[in-house]
Parts: C-alpha cells; sequence; structure tokens
DNA sequence: CGGTCGTATTGAACACGTTCAAAGGAGGCG
DNA sequence: CGCCTCCTTTGAACGTGTTCAATACGACCG
C-alpha cells in the first residue's frame, strides 16, 4: 500500500484526458449537463470532438468522474466534520449533511445525472460493478460513523450497518434529486428529522422482541450484498 | 363515477393517436426502447414522423402510456389474485408476484425505461405531478391488500400502510430492474424472503416499545405525502 | 538520416430526437 | 358553389451524441 512508485511524468495522453475532463467538469457546473454538448467541450479544450471520444467512451463517462470526484471530497469534508464527534446521531448527521453541502451546486443538474442510477444496465449505476470502488469509499465513511461513535450496537448488526447506512443515503438523495424548495431546505429538514429515528431504531435493535426479525433481516441483506 | 356519458365515435385524430400508441408498444416491446426509432414507428403506422410529434411531445411520452396500461394489467391481475385470499402475507405476496409476471418480458428496455424515474425534472418520475393518478391506482391495490385481510393493524399504520408499501414495491422494482438472473428468480426469491418480514413487522407495531418511533416516523411521511 | 510502428488527433459523416413552416383535408356558412 | 376556419399531416431541416477511416505525431531502431 505504502511503496514507493516511481513517478512518471503525466504523458502526452495524460494530459490531453485531464484538459478534456477538467473542461468538460467546468461546463457542466456552468450550465448543465444538457446544457453542455459533446463540441463544445472539446472547442473549449482546444481538441476535436473525435479526440474527446477517443479518452471517454460516452459523455456519461464524463459523469462518471464527476461522481467520483465529488465522492473525493464527501469523504473529506465527513472526516473532518466527525473528529471531536462521538454521538451517533451528531456524527450521521454531518455526514450526510456534509454530502447535501457538497452537492449543492450541481442540484440542477444533478436530476440528468442520477437517472443513470436506475438503469439496470449502465454502468454509471451506483449497483454497477463499476461503481463498487467508489461505493465502498462511501461505505467507508458510515463505517468511520458507526464505529468512532460511542454508541453500543448489537455486534450482527454492527457488521452490516455501513450497508444499510449507504442505502438510506441513497433514499435521501433520491428524495433530494425531487427536492425543488429552496437551498434544499426540506431535504435538510427530511435529515434532522430522520437521523434521530435512525439511531433510535438502531438502539431498538438490542430489544428481545425484534431480534428475530432484526436476525433474518440482516441475514437476507448479508446474502444480497454478497454475491449479486 | 357510473353516469352515462354520450359515446362519440372516436374522432379521426383519436384513431391516429392510437394507432402510433399501438404501433410504437408493439415494437417497443419487439426491439426494446433504444432499438426503436421515431422514424420506425412513423413508418410501421404508416404515417409521418411529424405526425407523431403530434399526437406525443416526445418519445418518453409514449413510455408513460405504456407504464399506464401495465398498471392497469396489475390492477387486474392483482384483483383476481386475491379474490380468495385472506392472508396478509399470501395477498402481498400474490400482488408483488404479479407486477413481476406482467413485466417480465420488458425485463430487458425497463432499465432505459425505469431510470426516468429518478430524473427529478422528468414527468415520468413516478413522483410528479403527472404521475399522481397512475401512482393512486397502485395505491389503492395496496390499500384493497390491507383492507381485505383478515389482519389486525393500528389504525394510525392502517391509514398509511398503502403508501408504505407502495414504496416497498418501488424497491423491489429497484431491485428488479438490476436483476440478470435466468427468469429474474432472484427478484422472487427476494420477494418470498421479504414479505414475511415486512407482514412481522407490521404484526410488531403493536408493541409498546415500538410505538413512539412508529407514531413519530408516520407523522414524517404523513409530512412528506401530504405536501411535497 | 530514413523507416517503422504504436499512439494521438482530426473532421466529415451517420442516425437519432425534435421542430416548424407549409400544405392538406373536412365541415360550416353565405 | 366559394370561402373560411380549425384540425390534421407532411417532410425537410436543425442540433445532438457518436463513429471511423485517414492523417499526424513521436519515439525508437538500423
Amino acid at each position: 500500500m505504502a511503496e514507493t512508485v516511481p513517478v512518471e511524468p503525466p504523458s502526452r495522453g495524460e494530459q490531453t484526458r485531464a484538459l478534456i475532463l477538467d473542461t468538460a467538469l467546468r461546463l457542466f457546473e456552468e450550465q448543465g449537463y444538457e446544457g453542455t454538448t459533446m463540441r463544445a467541450i472539446a472547442a473549449e479544450a482546444g481538441v476535436s470532438v473525435g479526440n474527446a471520444y477517443y479518452y471517454f467512451d460516452s459523455k456519461e463517462q464524463l459523469i462518471q468522474a464527476f461522481y467520483g470526484r465529488n465522492a473525493q471530497r464527501h469523504v473529506q469534508v465527513a472526516g473532518s466534520a466527525m473528529r471531536d464527534e462521538r454521538d451517533l446521531s451528531s456524527r450521521l448527521r454531518a455526514v450526510l449533511r456534509g454530502w447535501v453541502d457538497i452537492n449543492e451546486r450541481y442540484h440542477e443538474f444533478a436530476g440528468s445525472f442520477f437517472k443513470h442510477a436506475a438503469d439496470g444496465r449502465s454502468p454509471l449505476s451506483p449497483f454497477s460493478r463499476e461503481s463498487v470502488p467508489a461505493r465502498e469509499a462511501v461505505t467507508s465513511i458510515f463505517r468511520d460513523v458507526v464505529e468512532g461513535s460511542d454508541a453500543k450496537i448489537a455486534p450482527a448488526l454492527r457488521a452490516e450497518l455501513p450497508n444499510l447506512l449507504w442505502l438510506y443515503q441513497m433514499g435521501l438523495v433520491l428524495y433530494w434529486v425531487h427536492d425543488r424548495s429552496p437551498g434544499t431546505a426540506k431535504t435538510y429538514e427530511l435529515i434532522d428529522r430522520t437521523v434521530p429515528l435512525v439511531v433510535r431504531a438502531i438502539a431498538l435493535s438490542r430489544f428481545r422482541v425484534l431480534r428475530g426479525l432484526l436476525d433474518d433481516t440482516l441475514e437476507l441483506v448479508g446474502s444480497l450484498t454478497g454475491k449479486p
């Protein structure tokens, strides 16, 4: 993991690739996804449209890069937001609000972006094989949320909880995409209202009456995430 | 509801509209959504492409019609599947499996279809204003599932349960879209395994420890579905 | 220096969804 | 019939994402 790899200077191809990507992401932010044409990206980057397709199979694949960059930002922001906080509710709330903060400026074109998430055959789907690294990066955030808290959680649940919280965030994202309130205030409100419920539900998991249901559910979730 | 309306013979426009729609849906089934061009639909129907756009604002809107037709089928199938069954699990299971049965042949192109569901600005989204009638039709199925069963359910939950079950089905659909197992066997399996869990969770709603959490959750759901 | 091979780059061409000004029809009225 | 009006229909044209054969570049070798 920490081996010293000889740092090659970026080849000509990698430079062009980075140039195209940076230009594309900038134009996406300025003019939205649908409002940005491949010709415009190529022209702004000073290359031909064919050249852009030499490095990216499709316009959608440029989104993949956008997604990855924002996930990376989320990891950073979440880390610092949780540093001095041990309460599970506070940690979870900070991480979720952090995601909304980061993505707020892209809210307008995020719809035409997340819609690919529901496409089973698209590599852009968060469930696809191509998204495994990005998904695990985000899941590790939630693992940190749980592990770094002082909450008492049943071990069986503890192991699967990060995946469940990731799913919970997916639901929030879906709400956020449809949220047209100014500043996506309703999404923030939804977070503030659901986080305590989620934490309470987690706490309830230790009760006797629930253990049967919980165990069966966890076994199901485990068998699904294991070999989908 | 049962008023006698004078039955006008379908005008020329309505005939053309129906012709285009039937042709489109047939081609969608035969060649998939992306594989069917507007030009092909027009040619097959014997009209011009401009004429198709006179009746349908976009290719997506043809999907809306497809969605509506299948929802209608689901209502029929669900009704007969539940006729002689009072057990909540059996009723719920029959309705959900019925949906998968109906949509099985469209599974391959359903992905490029349901992806619009996640787009906040698309009228095709099941959360959009345009989808309210279709959504209420499906929700009424689940109301029937609950009301026609012999299960004892807390009144507060009973009122909101159809909406929650609709949401549950949305989750199953999302899984189904990504399900590549032969005959979408894994989706059927998921239904068979989750239905008992859902029903047990409903039954648990009467326990003391859960009432607080349940009431808060229901209030939240109510405020969301009320004025989104 | 010339030649060769793999990488980069080009831009015209293609098929698609969509638009729109123009034309066609069908019924009503004088 | 002639004229008008409204609904219907047409097909060329536009801008888009994408493809591909052709070309240019650059490093290495003899």
